[in-house]
DNA sequence: GCACCTGTTATACGGATTATATAACAACAG
DNA sequence: CTGTTGTTATATAATCCGTATAACAGGTGC
């Protein structure tokens, strides 16, 4: 999987690194029991400092996306918690919605965009066949 | 339309009202032509300094919500691109269902979550008359 | 003209966050 | 013992957030 930092967003370093890592896990382009680059090698492969990466880590830990090991370094491991999952997304949908809603976007063109994304991250493999 | 800060919050205070308003302006509690409280009012009455409202009102503007008008004040206008708002929309979806997916949640409770929201917007405490 | 209200801009300050840098530590593998 | 892992501790510069005081330009009402 590769990483990469955009220098010219306004989004933070370690932010975009956790974005990319989570959707890597939902495109199950890295899955379950992976192990991601530590924090020095990642650091140099982008050219960003080692605590950058460090902290999207320890984000990625503190969500339950992953476990740190000294040994092995950052494995990928879910800890779900699917209430609390669809609590978070109602929270954040309400917001992307609510922008879309002011721009006319229709309730079917809200679906028409989960159905694209949901087939765009499940191509490949089927973990999921829903 | 009642305006609130969670001063726990770690979301920005701007950011607060930004997507209050918004909110708002979906859920049609205020629609287009009605005018926000000046800054100075907004700011003296949720306790907050006025230039955190100013630049809540800017940023609405720049995103094509508001005008500002020195006569009137702020003012719902709608700027509608669409096709630029459903590029948003598939970005910020993006990041939001991929967090759901690594969790289980299924493209079916994605697309109820969407419904759910939909009908709470259309329906839900629609415009209060003065 | 005058008082009063708009948004707007400028400047300054304290605090928090972001990213960097250097350094050291504990735990494990070979 | 050497090298790797994550982790922690400082320190620094830059940026952002929120506040504060002040002034300005444009419009309203008297």
């Amino acid at each position: 999987m590769i990483l990469k930092i955009d220098f010219n967003s306004d989004e933070a370093f370690y932010l975009q690194l956790c974005n990319q890592i989570i959707l890597g896990i939902a495109t199950e382009a890295i899955c379950e029991g992976d192990v991601l680059p530590s924090v020095r090698a990642l650091a140099d492969q982008i050219g960003i400092n080692m605590h950058t990466v460090n902290k999207a880590y320890s984000m990625l830990r503190q969500e339950g996306f992953v476990k740190l090991d000294r040994r092995r370094g950052a494995v990928i491991a879910l800890d779900i918690d699917k209430l609390q999952a669809i609590q978070e997304m109602r929270q954040n949908l309400s917001v992307v919605l609510a922008r879309g809603i002011c721009r006319n976007v229709s309730r079917n063109e809200a679906h028409q965009l989960v159905d694209e994304i949901y087939d765009l991250f499940s191509k490949g493999s089927g973990r999921r066949p829903e």
